[in-house]
DNA sequence: CATGAATGAGTGTTCATTCAT
DNA sequence: CATGAATGAACACTCATTCAT
């Protein structure tokens, strides 16, 4: 095999920092294959998604996947990591900011997350961890401790806030921020499982729902005087 | 308890006539393989589950799992009716006879739910669905229909009946039953991916949620005048 | 297990008559096992055939059929057998009897065996032992000598009738035969496999094929000054 | 023999430079596979043959069959394809080529096939399809339109061609055909079945037969003027 | 770095055969 | 005699993973 090997650059380009702008460099390799990863995880689960259709739609052949990645597990994990990073701070940040009414907040929130999450393929992460998680432990835990406790805190802050203006009554701060969550994981839950077969009965309107969810939250089924919210500048486009 | 109760175990059968009426004893196959195939469908999913194990676990060989199930999917169909769908005869009269008021009804509904199915393995269903529909059309839709419609029908009678007698405001049944249903698999799905793996600060206590979205679907978390709901003797362990 | 055995007759009905009547007494099981074995082994293949549809058509158990066949390539073998008895020996004394001309005889035997073979179930013999011929070679044997050679020789016999009576041109005979044969075969083959599945251009009329064939046997495709051969009061149906 | 021959042996490739034009070496497996099929399939049946045979007499893995052909089914119609129907148009050349009388024409069709396939393992297919038609009727539709009909249309050109120049009678060229081709299939399924297991009386000299086969198909048996069909040099050996 | 040919363990389903009753 | 419940070997096809080039 003489002259056999073309172009090789053996001697790796010594990436001096190390993590900072790897999104440039080389190749975009890692950031496609997780983009692809995303997509196809979401759209078809992790069991029936198969690597080499990760690897085309990435544009690379299998090979290059595990060279990236030991195994779709590993791939399963990057994937989960990379896309719930950190958006709480912003969002806590909004909390701080906001200046109308409690139920505005909540109305905010609900129809704000539908439309920065829940429409985008990030809506279903939930999903997959759902699905996923007595596989991925590990993941789970993370999943734990990074998303979920840090949205229940979010909800309960608002909970607190109305409490404290005198607009909510008097709770159990925990299940409270579960009972505003769970309507919302449901949402998008659905909308990655029964919702995608089921053609007629199983569509759900994320407006309707927000809005009947927004409505029992603030007032419940029980006969009671109807209360006054009047719609705010807050409300979604 | 007589002798024809679906999941009678076998050596509680003890025939004191060996041959006389046979045509009734066959055997306790069908149920074993039931019992078996919920468990491992649920601990498992329904990709992950070989059918060899379910046969296994049941103490028979893959062939005699097929003289009782055509396929994988008929036996999961069969678990489901056996645990859930084959049930809404019995909840329907349960409500055609109840007698209190609809907010007891509701109680009632939601504490009796997590008692007869959330704390069996029967709760697992809801999340294996969830995590298998998009793969299998065919279960979802089966699903959709055995299940989710019936289901959505019968809180739809509840609510109706509220608001017929006054007890609850109008209000969107389509929607507002998904609004009572949502928190409820929320429970049994969080019970199956996140609360297993999560040991402490994953677990939600299912009296305190329950209680906690029964008290918000009565009266919401806005501030009003409290409402008289007395708790009845339906109130479940 | 007392007195458990209803009706058993143990010291079986000692036959002493070996073969002659052996239709009526006891049960007709094995002849009519052995009718839907003929059925559904021309039908479908021997492979393709499922024993449990066998002693279904038969109107008995599974269990029962290997009661009297030890296996299903004994029931093969007893089917094969059962169906290709002497019908040489009837053919033979109708040669013998026939009075007009050789051509008149070789068509009277080509339309005849149709008549009273090819539209037939036992048609679909010649096609079993063609596929089966290798897996049950000593049967293959037996149908060579109790078919083929007879067949052969009968149409030899015609063939040498023909070129007594100076209607035939000298030949080799054994090949003579086979060539009367081989289209006669070629019928019954064709009707069994390809006739079967592709409907339109796969149809074969057996009347206008073996007219064509007997045309061409007699007179070749040469172009010479055409028989003046009569049809005669033989002509079949 | 260029090296692109389809049937190119492995150990004959011989790379002088490694590299360069690894576009075109790719590797023999198709081929191999396709030999190794075709000797199974008429050895055993397609039903009875195991693709993990096929793989394994081709020395490689069942895997690897399954990358070159997606499944048993069209493995065997690429087994038909380079075996039969590929030929066709080659044969239609030589037809067109062909410049001696008709008569010629079709001693040197009879014998040529039987030289190029009759005496090969391809012979064993017809008999293959009679078999398994039925079972598999999307093979058989295959086999009808890849290879019965253009067959059938090439001996139709064959009787045209004799009609046309005056050396065939006019005649119903559809079942004309099919007289031609009945002793042909008749001598490869005699191969096949009946041949192979009993030894003695079953034998058939092919080149007799065939020898018969032609001055039955030119002359018939009946007693005529003798034609003077000159033998030319295209008989075969 | 990148490729893609090769692998082989794994799975739902069928069906001839057995045997306790 | 007759049954039919039970068996388990067999088989086509998939796909994550490896590795020579």
């Amino acid at each position: 095999m003489p002259s056999t090997a073309p172009h090789s650059h053996p001697q790796a380009v010594a990436l001096t920092d190390g993590q900072a702008r790897r999104s440039r460099r080389k190749s975009a390799r890692p950031g496609e294959l997780l983009a692809a990863a995303l997509d196809l995880f979401v759209e078809k689960g992790f069991a029936a998604t198969r690597v080499e259709e990760v690897a085309a739609r990435a544009g690379v052949s299998k090979g290059t996947l595990f060279l990236y990645f030991p195994s779709k597990e590993d791939l399963f994990k990057a994937v989960v990591r990379e896309n719930i990073s950190g958006r709480f701070v912003e969002w806590n940040e909004e909390f701080d900011r906001f200046e109308g009414s409690t139920h505005d907040m909540l109305r905010y929130c609900l129809f704000n997350w539908w439309e920065r999450l829940g429409t985008t393929k990030a809506s279903g992460i939930p999903k997959l961890m759902m699905s996923e998680a007595q596989n991925f432990p590990e993941l789970a835990s993370f999943y734990q401790h990074e998303v979920i406790q840090p949205g229940n805190t979010l909800i309960q802050r608002i909970l607190k806030r109305g409490v404290a203006r005198g607009e909510f009554r008097p709770m159990d701060f925990t299940y409270g921020a579960y009972l505003v969550l769970a309507p919302m994981l449901f949402l998008a839950l659905w909308k990655h499982s029964l919702g995608t077969c089921c053609g007629d009965h199983a569509q759900l309107d994320p407006q309707k729902y927000l809005a009947a969810q927004l409505d029992m939250l603030l007032h419940g089924f029980g006969v009671q005087t109807p209360l006054m919210t009047t719609p705010t500048e807050h409300t979604p486009t």
